[in-house]
DNA sequence: GCCGTTTTCGGCCCGACTGTTTTCAGTCG
């Protein structure tokens, strides 16, 4: 395996949920194996590579990460393996672990199929299902042979997760269908989709009705779906014919507010939050808060339910299971920037370079937006096939187009900057005598992803300290589902952003969602200030600056942690815009 | 194995659903 993969998040968190599982079916302490699942999920949901963490030595920043499991990643990083676990994993079959992904499966069922019968695959799953080994196992029946068969032949073609921008378009359909249904008091997307997250892996519903079958009915029969596959009296989920998964679950409108809670997650903010009601004599489920009476308090809204724990309204953004339930009772949670306090937007293409629209038709959707301001950034002519005064010739032309709608001839001022590449030996594609003739310059890396970590952190420090680039666009260069951001150290990088006094851009085109919301949690902590451009290469993709402020909310993010939410007069002096 | 502002020891979220069960174990969200 290349090191890229191996040392993966989700690389990590499978080798963890690998010995959790050895551990639950040899018999070890049943919270030791519930230390190494908790271990996996917060692997699996930070957004930094967990490899990132250790070089920077932060790993005990991760709650659920101690001492012990700390060593074993240091080892890990530093050779490659594990020992202790390469140890233990002697004590069960080697097989058991390839069952482990088939849906039905868990520890012991694998544990039992790899050594009673040496099933160590899918395949050999199948042929000893269709010999009917399964059946005649002690504990296991017909039934439960032939729902293995169907899982092990379901084939999975899906990617795990989708972008967050896929799951909200199917979501809102599906909800749409769902308030036809008159039994329907209120449906909500809820899970990873209502806590913003980049990518999502199944959409979840809720419904508050008093008549659970009906519902059930109605949600199974929507024109979408492919194959339902269960449901009971309060749940059911059904796959898509997009392959996507909706979870359903149902409850009364008396105790919706935790029913929303609950399915809103995280999985590990629930946790912690009935954790922290247990310790007071309370215990929360999807029904209500159980009072040490044996009472069951009924919530109709999230809001009454946290108030009635002592706690602020924690919104679904900051629901991750880190520190937002200590800072809620200590009433210090940030008032979360909103779409509507975007003024402007400061990152887009148009027809001089890769996107399809003019500049006029940009300004005019801006102008439907609301904003103040945009920003036009279109890369400019090549120095490789232009000279500088054809190049200072088209920025002028530029000008002269703007001029003839801009502010305060019509409500919007239209900026004109540019997005110059920073190349790969650490020079900018752009000169700081080209650089200096528009009102702001974008300088992102586009080329040279590979290089090692020092290279890069230093090819975005030279672009930081250039007095003409007022911010980097798309920092991290990830592109969701796709292609993993490239190295850079954020700690240097963010300290060249201070002492330069230079925001940095949430690029809110919902392939990239860049600075990640973790990291923006982290600049945030150190008084660096965001900017959230849309990247937009057409009008229509600057309604996209929803994701960017999503991203923002996911980072701790108020109205004052952004510039394009401020007026223009600020945001030109935070910028130190030119020209003006 | 992790965790902590009354605790560094002694706790650790809670319930639906399924299949095989004479009362529950396993898996999942
Ligand atoms: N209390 C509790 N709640 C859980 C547990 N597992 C899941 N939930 C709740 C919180 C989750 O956000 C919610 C939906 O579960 P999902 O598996 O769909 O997770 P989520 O939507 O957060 O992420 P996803 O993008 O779907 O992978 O159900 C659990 O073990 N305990
Ligand atoms: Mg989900
Ligand atoms: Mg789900
Ligand atoms: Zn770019």
């Amino acid at each position: 395996m290349e090191d890229f993969k191996k040392f993966s998040n989700s690389n990590l968190a499978r080798m963890f949920n690998e010995i959790a599982a050895v551990y639950e079916v040899t018999g070890q302490s049943f919270f030791r194996t519930r230390a190494y699942q908790n271990a996996a999920i917060a692997i699996n949901s930070s957004s930094s590579q967990i490899r990132d963490l250790w070089d920077e030595e932060k790993l005990d920043t991760v709650a659920g990460l101690g001492t012990a499991i700390i060593s074993y990643l240091d080892e890990y990083f530093k050779t490659g393996k594990v020992s202790h676990f390469d140890f233990v994993r002697k004590n069960v079959p080697t097989g058991m672990f390839n069952l482990l992904d088939i849906p039905g499966i868990g520890p012991k069922t694998a544990f039992r199929l790899a050594g009673e019968l040496e099933i160590s695959s899918r395949e050999d799953l199948i042929s000893a299902c269709k010999l009917g080994k399964i059946a005649s196992l002690k504990g296991f029946g017909e039934k439960s042979q032939s729902d293995l068969l169907n899982s092990a032949l379901t084939p999975r073609i899906k990617k795990d997760r989708v972008l967050l921008f896929t799951a909200l378009t199917i979501a809102d359909d599906f909800k749409k269908y769902m308030q036809k249904c008159s039994s329907v008091i209120a449906c909500d997307f809820l899970g990873s989709l209502r806590r913003r997250v980049a990518t999502v892996g199944d959409i979840d519903l809720s419904v508050a009705t008093g008549s659970p079958e009906v519902v059930i009915d109605h949600f199974c029969k929507y024109k979408e779906v492919a194959k339902v596959e269960n449901g009971g009296n309060k749940k059911a989920s059904v796959i898509l014919k997009n392959d996507q998964r909706v979870d359903l679950m149902t409850g009364d409108q008396a105790s919706y507010g935790t029913l929303l809670a609950h399915l809103t997650g995280s999985k590990l903010h629930n946790i912690a939050l009935r954790t922290y009601a247990l310790e007071r004599g309370f215990s929360i489920s999807e029904y209500g808060i159980k009072k040490p009476s044996g009472e069951q308090e009924k919530f109709k809204t999230e809001k009454e339910m946290y108030e009635f724990l002592g706690l602020e309204y924690i919104p679904p953004e900051l629901r991750e299971g880190g520190e937002e339930i200590s800072v809620a009772l200590n009433h210090k949670l940030p008032d979360l920037v909103d779409s509507l306090d975007i003024k402007g937007d400061l990152q887009m293409h148009t027809i001089y370079s890769d996107g399809v629209n003019t500049i006029k038709e940009m300004a005019d959707k801006a102008i439907n937006l609301g904003y103040e301001y945009i920003g036009i950034t279109d890369h400019s002519l090549s120095p490789n096939t232009h000279t500088e005064k054809e190049i200072v010739g088209a920025v002028n032309r530029y000008y002269q187009e703007i001029a003839q709608f801009n502010y305060p001839k019509s409500n919007i001022r239209v900026l004109l900057g540019t997005e110059c590449n920073i190349l790969s030996d650490g020079r900018l594609s752009l000169s700081d005598n080209i650089l200096s003739i528009f009102d702001f310059a974008i300088a992102s890396i586009h080329t040279a992803f590979n290089q090692p970590k020092d290279q890069i952190t230093e090819r975005l420090l030279n672009a930081v300290s250039n007095p003409y680039i007022n911010f980097i666009g798309h920092p991290s260069g990830r592109v969701l589902l796709e292609r993993l951001a490239y190295d850079v150290d954020w700690g240097q990088f963010f300290s060249y952003c201070i002492k330069y006094k230079k925001p940095i851009e949430i690029n809110a085109f919902p392939t990239r969602l860049d600075l990640a919301d973790d990291l923006v949690k982290k600049a945030k902590d150190l008084g660096i200030k965001f900017i959230i451009n849309t990247d937009s290469h057409s009008t229509a993709h600057m309604d996209y600056m929803k994701y960017g402020v999503f991203t923002a909310r996911r980072g701790w993010c108020s109205k004052e942690d952004i510039l394009n939410a401020q007026s223009f007069s600020v945001i030109a002096k935070a910028l130190s815009l030119r020209n003006l």
